[in-house]
DNA sequence: GTCTATAATATGATAGAC
DNA sequence: GTCTATCATATTATAGAC
């Protein structure tokens, strides 16, 4: 959590311990309605009310609506970028590709909100993330893109642009998560589901893999 | 689109393709702002304003804000479903899976913002697809899952759920319009690039094609 | 840190003239 | 069909007491 160690480590006081829960609870709460709504969506009054803290001491704790919104996205960030931050060159090809996949379904069933928003930010053309996706992102993906073009090079993975194998581990891992409602329309079931889970691990590992093994 | 044809089919006159111009702005103005800030972060100002007729004057072509919305999601949904609708049993199923993939991106390069709404309404739950979701689409769905499964029996393609399949298909499809800001921020290309567009559809294909290839 | 006003404004929608 | 008010409301944010 970013938001949250912002300041100097002390010893927590009971205090400071209570200051961290509240803040806590607010960003979980604007997590829920910013993840559905958007932030113009929502309105403080939800939130607050979801958190069980009064408006006006939520704009005590967090100063505008916005500075509400950036701290529930830098947080969330984290937690979608460990997957591929777990992506390392020492692994054999498929099963860090394999293990992407589970890790990273995994996201999409315990912190589908958090995709969600995500997505949602960047479907506005990600104002907010702009810098992040130019600085950290970038420079991540391009890590992550030489691994995958030496294991190319080294003829341990079919020849594809690196790009778009990341984007293809993106897009089929999230939209499990992002159209959830869509998913379940059409299955009738949810990630949520033991076995819909693991038949959905294994059926997109399946094509991935196969789509990109050496023959 | 479905928006202007509710009416019995007249001949048309002077004033009523005045009137049919006149609506279709409108549409594709909210389609604009509503793509990209959803319905909460749009005013009908801005909508009125780019569409070039006063608030007033939209309101008495769209009596409320949110019909205006669900016209501007209805005349999308045939835009989106169209590549769907396009695959036959009697096609050679990576032929036609190959030309899916060429058809969505496609609409994901020439109408970003449709993809993108649809997304939006997706990630909110849908609240006004609801319907369009758990009856015509889903049995869409079903009759092209229902092909594929075929395909599977009959030994033409390798075994997978046909609705992973499909998900896989418009996930890896989408993206490109969803997550343009990221897709442009880390390869700094967009679809609307000639020599991109085509080293996408190449990826996208040959990813997905030898990953359901019977061997 | 938390509360009670209250300011300031944006914005969806309507009334009624022309 | 189009316009000029105007209403009604929701909502962000602040001032100031405790």
């Amino acid at each position: 959590m970013n938001s949250t160690d912002k300041q100097p480590v002390k010893a927590p006081t009971r205090r400071s311990r209570a200051v961290a829960a509240k803040r806590s609870a607010i960003l979980a709460a604007a997590l829920e309605y910013f993840s559905q709504f958007g932030i113009h969506g929502t309105s403080l009054d939800k939130v607050a009310e979801r958190a069980d803290v009064s408006k006006t001491n939520l704009l005590y704790y967090f100063p505008s609506k916005e500075e509400l919104y950036i701290a529930v996205l830098k947080d969330l960030l984290d937690v979608w970028l460990a997957p591929l931050r777990a992506l390392r060159a020492d692994q054999h090809p498929l099963e860090a590709i394999r293990h992407y996949i589970r890790l990273k379904l995994e996201v999409s069933r315990d912190y589908p909100q958090a995709s969600r928003l995500f997505c949602m930010e960047m479907l506005q053309g990600a104002p907010l993330l702009k810098a992040e996706l130019a600085g950290d992102l970038r420079h991540l993906v391009e890590d992550k893109a030489a691994i995958i073009e030496q294991w190319v090079r080294e003829g341990k993975l079919a020849e594809v642009q690196p790009h778009h194998l990341i984007f293809m581990l993106w897009a089929t891992t999230q939209h499990y998560a992002d159209f959830a409602t869509q998913v379940e329309a059409v299955t009738g079931r949810t990630l949520s589901d033991e076995a819909f889970f693991n038949q959905t691990v294994e059926n997109v590992q399946k094509m991935v893999i196969e789509g990109i093994r050496v023959r």
